[in-house]
DNA sequence: TCATCTATGTAAATCGATTTACATTATACG
DNA sequence: CGTATAATGTAAATCGATTTACATAGATGA
């Protein structure tokens, strides 16, 4: 590929005078710019940008890790996150850690290394905090979502997964709901473990006993595993809050297909999973919307104020979901 | 963040000890390799990898830009991509054209202006020939997925649609289905184009006249507006191909809400949206299966060998989708 | 006509790494 | 003890851009 000495070499000029039409500098004689620019559209020519980036100390880019980017969860952060991204001028590039932690790391390596200006971290793992305590010692710029960095000052976007949890239980007990089961989310995860705490203290609150807790990961399988299980011991409860929406709708296949009514036998309630219209099921799945967008496109410009101010205060921001009724539990 | 020279300077050795430290390499006494290791530790230091990728000239770096990355569609694609990316010791990142001709254009630029090694560019839409053509002139490495790049030798992998809509087609008429209607794909898309084609032909080889052929775009909404409008019409088909399984869902859920039994009154065939167990549907939908997850491995070892040996000849690979039989079209 | 100012051009430093070429010191060996 | 060899170290060039400092030529004004 051609550089910029190839270009002025060929224009006749010498390269100070090439980066002066490229970055629309004055102090080139007419002659000259046109010259040059028909060189550089001959050749196609585009500087490198990892030199410039070099020089300039800036890439213009952020970086964002999420654990995965193979599950609808996350689109509406996505979203957020390059509309932002794109308004401020910045671009938005992803790396995606395939739900394991080394190539999650990886990646948090990567662009944390001088490819990007900041780094936006889905961080709900437990284990990838050493990363993270690493970055923040070489005071690069990131931001965390739904991730907890225990003695360090960073930027903390959360969800309330306590209350959203208390919430969704509640509405079961709304609907005189009293045998309730609960299918966690994966206790590897901060927010599998705080909605199982919400689910808890708002079955005490009532007086409630749990009807089951069982622990599941976050896929649709797992949930049509569980709720197997459960038809199958005749422990059938009146009422579930499952950790995510695809756990509900796998117990909720398994329900139907044990020829049971929801919510008339079962009432179910999901946790966002960010599907479009609660993934099309009939019936329609209660569950509680998370503001993804809303906390990725804050990720960005919080991320940019502090490219552009590097020593303003950390910030920690709570974000509550809200319960959206449908069919499954009105 | 410090940089070679201040480690070097802190361990006071010269630059070029600490990068054979970093290295790996030999001529490094014990003492100074245990003092600049403890100092690249007490630092965190990282190099920097845009300096070291301007004069390795490498960046050990694959970018893939989709026209979106807030699609089930493209999940396996991705994951094939990935794996074989990490196989090959090369990092993988995505940039999304937001279904945007402008902002995929600036990704394709942005990876290709040294910021990756090669470059992965799913291509369907009709729109962004003039973006590669600059790329391949440029010679940059790169890897076209279903896109045609006409008087351009570049690397291609194609899913045969046209073959894939006849299949779908036959299987309505062999489950005796012969008023059947088909719902388009997104005609700006070449694979919308070739699918309807597929499906015409496949009528005029049976002598079959179409029931209705309706113009949707790759939405739910846009296959149920179509269903509404074809049941409100009177013009109610027997059986039905979709451009695709999120047009297909949409069409289905209006049939249902009419009353109407899958696949009883209306058998129904899709086109792969990649959605796990088709969306989880009841009754689930046949579709074509399209072998991404093969296509995303293919791309990538393809890329690297261009990487590694730039003058081999261009490929051009066309891949088969296969049935895949469910309820809504037994 | 001479001094001053502006416009246009180039050389060289810089960013942060790697690597080549060379200098120095230590060791082995006859 | 002197020479060949190996081990260890550094200076400087390089990658491809940007930018500063300076040189030159032409225009302007007194």
């Amino acid at each position: 590929m051609a550089t910029i000495s190839d270009i002025a070499a060929r224009a006749g000029v010498s390269p100070a005078l090439v980066s002066r039409v490229l970055n629309g500098r004055t102090g080139v004689s007419p002659e000259n710019g046109e010259r040059i620019l028909a060189v550089i559209r001959e050749f196609n020519y585009r500087p490198n940008t990892l030199a410039r980036s070099l020089v300039l100390q800036r890439t213009q880019t952020i970086g964002v890790v999420l654990d995965t980017l193979c599950m609808p969860y996350f689109f509406d952060l996505i979203y957020g996150l390059q509309d932002t991204g794109e308004q401020l001028g910045y671009n938005v590039i992803f790396g995606s850690g395939r739900d394991n932690a080394r190539i999650k790391a990886n990646y948090i390596d990567y662009f944390g290394s001088g490819r990007a200006d900041g780094l936006i971290v889905y961080g709900s793992q437990l284990n990838d905090q050493n990363v993270l305590r690493d970055l923040a010692q070489r005071n690069a710029c990131f931001v965390l979502i739904e991730g907890r960095l225990p003695d360090a000052s960073v930027h903390n976007l959360l969800v309330d997964n306590f209350t959203g949890a208390r919430q969704a239980t509640d509405r079961l007990i709304a609907a005189d709901r009293r045998r309730i089961a609960h299918f966690t989310g994966d206790q590897r995860f901060r927010v599998g473990g705080d909605r199982l705490e919400g689910f808890l203290r708002a079955m005490e609150d009532a007086g409630l006993a749990p009807a089951a807790v069982v622990d599941t990961v976050f896929t649709e399988k797992s949930g049509y595993d569980a709720m197997a299980a459960l038809l199958a011991s005749g422990n059938v409860p009146d009422g579930l809050f499952c950790g995510s929406d695809r756990i509900a709708f796998g117990a909720m296949r398994a329900l139907v297909g044990h020829g049971l009514h929801i919510p008339g036998d079962v009432a179910v309630v999901g946790f966002d999973d960010d599907l479009p219209q609660g993934g099309g099921q009939f019936p329609g799945l209660t569950t509680l919307r998370q503001p993804l967008r809303q906390m990725g496109s804050d990720a960005v410009r919080l991320l940019v104020e502090t490219i552009e101010h590097p020593d303003r205060e950390k910030v920690v921001k709570v974000y509550t979901p809200e319960l959206v009724p449908r069919e499954s539990c009105p």
